[in-house]
DNA sequence: TCATGATGTTGCATTAATGCTACATAGCAT
DNA sequence: ATGCTATGTAGCATTAATGCAACATCATGA
């Protein structure tokens, strides 16, 4: 399984979606909705074979009630919050 | 000029990195390598001409010792802070 | 048993974000 | 005048992010 891949190489971006929707009951569908996206994006996402968009991560910051800064991050998340 | 377009159409992303980077007295040079991008980069999101990638929006926040949330909306920012 | 929902996997097409080069302009020194 | 720095503009090439479709698996529930 390949890491997320920004343009600049080896540097991935490590996320709590999945942590954070199921806290919501939200399904991936669910969330996609929310953020306007398509559902496998949000799965890419949760998996971590690509980090998005400034823009999809605001909308799903904003889908998800966090703070982008809680959600996405450039070193691993300690695991339980 | 053209607004930030990102992948989902008339969504544009505002930032305060100008007002940011010249509140360190630094140059778009400066501020480019820092973040470890082009120059013209660093112009072009100035001008909101495009919004930047996640990890490249984290870089310059650490790169400015901001908030992602503080330096990008997707509201127009009120001026003067 | 059958259906349905949630998720994973693969593959393909499109486009925005980024790198990079070159050139122009304006300001500010010297 | 000459040079240097910062910035804007334009164009081109590459690639990652996203949409979308098809199919598989695995639960769960009727």
């Amino acid at each position: 399984m390949l890491l997320a891949m920004s343009r600049n190489p080896e540097e991935p971006v490590y996320n709590r979606i999945e942590e954070a929707r199921v806290a919501l009951g939200l399904s991936r569908q669910d969330l996609a909705d929310k953020a306007g996206v398509h559902y496998q994006t949000i799965g890419y996402l949760e998996r971590e074979e690509y980090s998005p968009s400034l823009v999809l991560a605001l909308r799903i910051a904003k889908a998800l009630n966090q703070e982008v800064s809680e959600l996405f991050s450039q070193t691993p998340f300690k695991k339980g919050k």
